[in-house]
DNA sequence: GCCGTTTTCGGCCCGACTGTTTTCAGTCG
């Protein structure tokens, strides 16, 4: 069930695509569509801050009517002004403009002149040659159109972050082997660390844009040249990704790597701050009327500009402009300030590697401790652990460690949350362990008020120690269950146990939004692979990405510490 | 429709590529 803020991000979204359409205002639909994505970035839920008495025109890109039109939906579902317009625009036109090539002047005169209201009429029109003989159009773009119609279904698709990078490296290190292309760097989201990216933004510096065009052209996995110039082009992979490639000299390079990081909407807040001052920012440079004043590197940009260097993955315009003013950002974790790594799995449940497998493979990633954390026995498709099992388990580990050399086994469970918040081992038995993740593996359909109370309860326990992937979520296959995450958060806090940043790339799970409430109330967040292979530690640089996302610093996060502070921290959760 | 160190009006981010034109509109990122 997606969020409030989700439902009216999609209301305020369709009225900015039917008044598109109707050629309104520009602005008016950009301030329809600012807000949606401002409502998507903001971490904290806007019924709630209502209730609270919050006045909802203090957040950005929200005044006076906007605000009105969230009470409206908050209070009785609907919105009279989407209402209207649906009765004067048919409401498939939305789906037109996602089609490329297509935007609202062409769904206009589509509707207009030819009647077409959806997919299936365009296809239609397109195949009886109609369309090429409206003005404006011609054979091309009808072929065009003709064509996304028929792909429709997966251009919607947005990839992973780990699965984009398996195609990324590889087309990255092929354009760097080109002549005379001297630099390379992906962009984008993906640079920015976003969980899924719709397509890859390229960067290269190189002398001949043509020429590095056309090496890049005949890259052997493209399937599609869409489009292709002197300084820009576009393709399609053969599995669908889409790959933008920018060409731009080495004095633009900060500018343009600035320019196609993003996000869109960093971008324009920094172009706002330029623009107060008279300057002018584009991909090329900071300029001051014909004189480039900055821009070679990113560094000098913002420095021109009165900021500190911000991050990637903290461009999203959810404050660290203003932070960047006040040189308040944060110091952001790296990968190599993790001492260890508090969940993973081996042969016993549901992994596939020994306790010595493991162990080694997270000392070869310079890891110094890791917690062994089976599933338990009431998730029986994964082989879960019961009580005996478990104990047996334990003095293994304790023989093991005795042997180790450079790395550190703890032991754990990943102790299923049973549907009424008791866990689903005795607590004798969770006595003898270093830590207890608590996790949700069934149930994911109950109410949000009886989500939250079971967590709440589990959390009460005296041995319980962190949450595993405390949303739940599997990106692009199951949504966060409904649970209130600020509640939660809250009670870690009271409660002084932690939460788990799962670092699976299916998972990425804290959120980036509820890592910075974490932060903020004071929560330890711990790292964690969840590698159920010898292989899978290479997770943990995902999980990096997103705790970069959500402003965590190396000391925000458990797994930083040393063992001896971890044990220390670990004795405090028993109550 | 939002916003204000140019504050209640008059602004609002910027450039490349394509196709349809015959100098540019539409779309995209």
């Amino acid at each position: 069930m997606p969020s409030d803020n989700e439902q009216i991000a999609e209301i305020f979204d369709e009225i900015a695509d039917l008044l598109e359409i109707e050629g309104d205002n520009p602005f008016r639909i950009r301030a329809y569509r600012t807000a949606a994505r401002n409502l998507r970035a903001l971490n904290k839920d806007v019924r709630r801050m209502r209730e609270a008495g919050e006045d909802l025109t203090d957040f950005p890109g929200i005044g006076k009517d906007l605000a009105a039109k969230i009470e409206e939906i908050l209070d009785t579902g609907r919105c009279r002004a989407l209402e209207k317009l649906r009765r004067k625009v048919p409401p498939d036109l939305g789906e037109l403009l996602r089609l490329p090539g297509i935007g609202p002047k062409r769904v206009h005169a589509l509707y207009h002149e030819l009647d077409i209201q959806n997919l299936e009429q365009l296809q239609r029109a397109a195949r009886d040659g109609e369309i090429r003989e409206l003005s404006g159009f011609g054979p091309k773009t009808e072929a065009r159109l003709l064509e996304a119609v028929e792909k429709h279904r997966d251009s919607e698709r947005r990839f992973k972050l780990a699965e984009a990078a398996r195609y990324a490296e590889p087309l990255q290190a092929w354009l760097e082997g080109g002549k005379n292309i001297e630099q390379v760097v992906i962009a984008g989201s993906y640079r920015r660390a976003k969980e899924t990216v719709g397509d890859l933004d390229i960067l290269v510096i190189a002398r001949d844009g043509r020429q590095a065009i056309q090496h890049f052209t005949h890259y052997e996995d493209v399937d599609t040249v869409v489009s292709s110039g002197s300084t820009r082009a576009t393709v399609i992979l053969s599995n669908g990704l889409q790959v933008d490639l920018r060409v731009v000299p080495k004095v633009s390079y900060g500018a343009a790597l600035h320019y196609f990081t993003g996000s869109k909407a960093h971008n324009i807040a920094v172009r706002r701050i330029a623009q107060k001052k008279g300057w002018k920012i584009n991909e090329y440079g900071l300029y001051e009327g014909d004189k480039r004043i900055a821009g070679e590197t990113e560094a000098s940009l913002f420095k021109q500009l009165g900021l500190a260097y911000i991050e990637p993955e903290l461009r999203e315009n959810r404050g660290e402009i203003e932070a960047a003013r006040e040189d308040k950002l944060p110091k952001l974790i790296k990968l190599t300030d993790l001492r260890g790594d508090l969940h993973c799995h081996t042969r016993a449940s549901d992994g596939q590697g020994s306790l010595r497998a493991m162990a080694e493979a997270a000392r070869d990633r310079g890891l110094d401790y890791l917690a062994i954390t089976e599933h338990s026995k009431h998730l029986a498709v994964a082989h879960g652990l019961d009580s005996d099992r478990l104990l047996k388990q334990v003095d293994a580990i304790a023989e093991l460690n005795d042997i180790l050399d450079g790395i550190t086994l703890l032991s754990g469970i990943e102790v299923d949350i049973l549907e009424d918040g008791s866990l689903d081992l005795p607590d004798e038995v969770l006595d003898r362990l270093d830590l207890v993740i608590g996790a949700v593996h069934s149930q994911f359909n109950l109410s949000r008020k009886q989500q939250t109370e079971r967590i709440l309860r589990a959390m009460d326990s005296p041995h319980f120690t962190l949450l595993a992937h405390p949303s739940g979520r599997l990106i692009d296959k199951r949504e966060p269950y409904a649970v209130d995450m600020e509640r939660i958060i809250h009670q870690a806090a009271q409660r002084g146990c932690y939460l788990e940043l799962n670092a699976n790339p299916d998972r990425l799970d804290l959120l980036d939004s509820h890592c910075r409430l974490a932060k903020e109330e004071g929560v330890l967040v711990s790292i964690n692979s969840d590698a159920h292979s010898p292989a899978a530690f290479e997770h943990l640089r995902f999980g990096i990405g997103q705790a970069r996302r959500g402003w965590l610093e190396k000391d925000d996060v458990l797994n930083t510490r040393s063992l001896t502070a971890l044990r220390k921290l670990l004795k405090q959760t028993r109550q």
